[in-house]
DNA sequence: ACCAGTAATATGTATAGACATAATAAGTCA
DNA sequence: TGACTTATTATGTCTATACATATTACTGGT
């Protein structure tokens, strides 16, 4: 039983979403179950399954039980952002990474950041400032406080050799994490570092990471305005 | 058939995640293969494998044939983002959408939009310029532009009571799609429509849609500084 | 009309077995 | 030593079959 025609998975994933994407099968509308698709393709139910499974995963297509599979009507898609390593991104550029400390030390947490890390004001955390360029040139700059409860090596980590980044990544491991972007103005010191004027617009990433509940970090990413995220799709 | 123990791919993958995310498997380390671990959890090796392609997908481990599964030395997460319909993000927030076409009109493009739709400057597209409202504050302004070629009747599409993405959702079929994200200086009529002053930050969304490398559409979503893009993981 | 209980059904998951494929490791010859 | 060739191996994919589970559809009783 030789297939003939070749058919995996993929096929049969990109046929139905030829199929969904030029309107043969409109959004809202039911599409054949799954045997009536193995039928079709020569192909068994589990192979179909994968393919659907994939288009579900992708936001194109909704399963339910006994109703059956329809082709999602508002198209929800999502955009994928990768969120590497400073240095990562920079090299893949092509251009020369550097990395320098602007400060490190232990401060007692401000409110704001108290309440995004949900802990009380006023805890001493590991307050570290850096900044990463690119071919030389501002690239982003980082602000982050640290949890000594949760991560008290950090008291005494090389982060003017290391930056704090790439150092949790190898010592803290997480669990969970919430990454917010915004628009904002560059503060002052901000501003001075990324050789911007105080009140420009300024891309902001924050990231708060936690290990099961507990807070690990809070950082704020400052990007100059040239920068951009992109995603495609 | 007898597994006292329940044993399904979710359980598989989460007890592996466990292991990598406490480092009982560091980064960078080679994980049992899949035969292995079949026999470990009592599985199939197809359902080991289910758990194993999961976590590949979400990044945690990198597979190669031949070479073994290993955990990722830099956890090069990435974050998704849904990037819904403004009426639904809007509601799904429990307030009042509202929407207001501000202008509506065939236009000779620019430059700089005719080269991200990758077309010759000065062909006539449609402009489309419209406010989204959140309990009748200002939300986010679209700024579109439409390939009339490609999509001939929008010409005459009713935009002054249906938003140019709804009805595109709708009327004009896409296969592919660029997002970017930047922040930006606002303009003058964008800071007159989103009640801000001209210069203020704004988080500007880009999106490019193509239908098989024909330009569908490119669109310029601007948000008041407030605005934040969210996303967990 | 209404409700509860039951049958029917599409998808969800698991399995053993088989072959495909990519990449490494080992072996061979110049 | 180095350049090919071949064997080995872990993952990738497919199949047929079976049973699980969530929902819908039906059915009878009040």
């Amino acid at each position: 039983m030789k297939r003939v025609l070749r058919s995996s998975y993929r096929t049969i994933r990109d046929e139905l979403l030829r199929r969904i994407s030029t309107r043969v099968w409109k959004p809202g509308e039911l599409i054949p179950g799954e045997e009536a698709l193995a039928e079709e393709f020569g192909a068994a139910r589990a192979t179909v399954n994968r393919a659907l499974q994939e288009l579900a995963r992708t936001g194109v297509v909704e399963r339910r039980r006994k109703a059956g599979t329809r082709v999602v009507l508002h198209p929800v898609r999502e955009a994928r952002f990768v969120i590497p390593l400073v240095r990562q991104a920079i090299e893949e550029e092509g251009k020369t990474y550097r990395y320098r400390l602007v400060a490190s030390r232990g401060e007692r947490v401000p409110g704001d950041v108290a309440a995004s890390l949900g802990i009380s004001a006023g805890l001493p955390l590991m307050h570290v400032r850096a900044m990463h360029y690119a071919d030389d040139r501002p690239y982003q700059f980082e602000d982050r406080w640290i949890n000594l409860e949760a991560v008290p090596a950090a008291r005494t980590a090389p982060f003017d050799v290391q930056s704090p980044n790439e150092w949790l990544v190898e010592n803290a491991p997480f669990s969970r994490a919430t990454f917010s972007f915004l628009a904002d103005r560059a503060r002052e010191e901000e501003a001075v570092l990324l050789e911007l004027r105080e009140g420009d617009p300024v891309l902001v990433g924050e990231r708060i990471t936690f290990l099961v509940d507990r807070p690990i970090t809070f950082v704020r990413l400052v990007h100059p305005p040239s920068h951009r995220m992109v995603s495609e799709l």
